[in-house]
Parts: C-alpha cells; structure tokens; sequence
DNA sequence: TGTAAGTACGTACCTGAGTACGGAGTCAAG
DNA sequence: CTTGACTCCGTACTCAGGTACGTACTTACA
C-alpha cells in the first residue's frame, strides 16, 4: 500500500487531483511510474514533495521559487546548486527577519488589547516599517 | 514637499500607478485628499502604508489578509483587533518556524557544496518536512 | 498662455495558479 | 463479465492581483 493512486495522493496532501496534474505540466512533480496505457502508480516520497511545494507556496514562493528549491533537491550539479542556495537563504532570511518584527508588533498589539479594555491605536506598521528601515526592500 | 502626487508615491514604493488605483478600489489605500476637480496630494503616511501593503503580500499574505492587518492599525474595537491580532500572530509564528527549518536546511546545503566539489543531493526536503511534524499543516 | 507631462476614471486585458468538464480507457468487487 | 468508481488527457473556464489604454481634465513651467 506504498504505491498511491493519483486521487489517495491529492487526499492526503489535501489538494485537489488536478492540482496534482498541473504540477506535472509544470514539471514540478514527476509522473509516476505506469506500465503503458494503465494506471499511474506514486511511491510515498511523491506526498512528501507534494506536501513540501504547497508548505512553500504558503510562505509566498511562487512555483517558479519552489522549482529552484526542488532542484536543489534533485542533485544539481554543485556550482548551481551552491549559487541557488545562498540565493535562497538571503531570501528566506530576510523572510525570518521581517516577519520577526511583525510578530513583535501584534504581540504588542494584543498585549495592548488585554490591558486595556477599549480602543487601540496600535503602531503597527511603523513597528514593521522601522525594523526593516535597513533592510533591502 | 510632504504632499506626493500618486505618479511619486507608486514611483517611492516601486509599484505601478494603477497598483495605487487598484488599491484604493480595494480599500487598502484610503483616498488622497484632494479640492473636487483637482489632483489629490499624499500624506507620507500613505507611503508607509503601500510598502507595508506590498511586504506583507511577499511573506504570503493576501490582500485580504493585509486589510485585515490594517484594520489593527485603523484602530479597531479591542475586542475585534485582540481576536485578529491572535488570529495572525499563531500564523506568523507557524511562518517562521517554518522559514527556520528551511534556513537551516539550504545552510546546511551551501556549506556541503563549499566543502565537496561535486554533485550534492541535499536532503532539503526531508529536513523541512520532519522539523514540522508536529505543526499544523 | 499654451503645451507637455501628469492625473482621473472607466473598461478591457493579462498572468499565475489553479478548477471544471467531457469522453475514452482501466480496474476491482460483486 | 459487467458496472460503478476512478484515471487519463485535452481544452476551457475561473479568480486574484494587477496592467494597459483611451479620453477628458489639471498643472507646472517656458
């Protein structure tokens, strides 16, 4: 039973089978083995990429992102692989770093909230805007 | 020189000028004050606003989402904000829990490519899917 | 004061990421 | 060995988030 069908693999990742399609035009997922004019059969390492693309796309990396990062995966040769990487990284740093400072200012912002018992006015955006003064927008 | 026509605004936040105009129809983006019949003029604060609109959206937020960050900082009834700020901390904190695991993965993906001089096969996805095992999906 | 650059507004169009659908083929359970 | 659920494949449609464009109007500056 490590062998799913299109419709088992989309159930588990939770995605729809023609999602599932469109990631093999897209070339982001393979097509799974299948003895001509039958049915395609996925190993379980399929979920696991499955599941991998659309965790990625909820962190904002749009396919084209997420096909660099898989290609990482698949054993680019090491130049590339290294040039992607730190590409990457400084990206997803950057990610961390802002979304660090967003998470303090709603901290503060609902810390407000249960303090005081009416409106708040919190600062939000400067809060986000002036942790981010230095960085690359 | 506070006053920004929306041609300088889009041009400081380095968006389109129809982005701008696409915003106010959303109601992200209040109106510029503006005598009827004559051009409308931009606080700064509107500058702020758009780059906070247009970094949220690389983290992966939607529009949608966005507004409902900025209705945090429109002031909104206590109640309301605590529930939404909560809302979006638990899923900024899920975000960068993730952005971690990634980080540390591609890290780990340079520094073998920097050491062996050959193809890589970094195990990137399997590093991220296991540091969240146990989070939500 | 006139003219080019910029703005206002409405409508149409585009791209990324799917979603829906129809017809033909496959397969497992009865 | 049939029948109902599922798969394959192609094409068409949808939706969010913009972009482009045409026409009329404003404004800064020579």
């Amino acid at each position: 039973m490590t062998q799913l069908t299109i419709g088992q693999l989309a159930a588990a990742a939770g995605v729809n089978v023609e999602t599932v399609r469109y990631y093999h035009r897209r070339g982001l997922l393979p097509l799974p083995q299948r003895a001509t004019g039958s049915i395609g059969r996925y190993a379980v390492g399929a979920l696991t990429r499955l599941r991998f693309i659309r965790r990625s796309q909820s962190l904002g990396f749009s396919l084209d992102d997420v096909q660099a990062l898989l290609s990482l995966d698949d054993g680019q040769a090491c130049r590339s692989a290294q040039a992607i990487g730190e590409h990457k990284l400084a990206d997803v740093r950057q990610r961390i770093k802002t979304l660090l400072a967003l998470e303090s200012a709603l901290q503060q912002l609902v810390d407000q909230c249960a303090t005081s018992r009416r409106k708040v006015s919190c600062p939000l955006i400067d809060a986000l805007m002036q942790a981010e003064e230095s960085a690359a927008i």
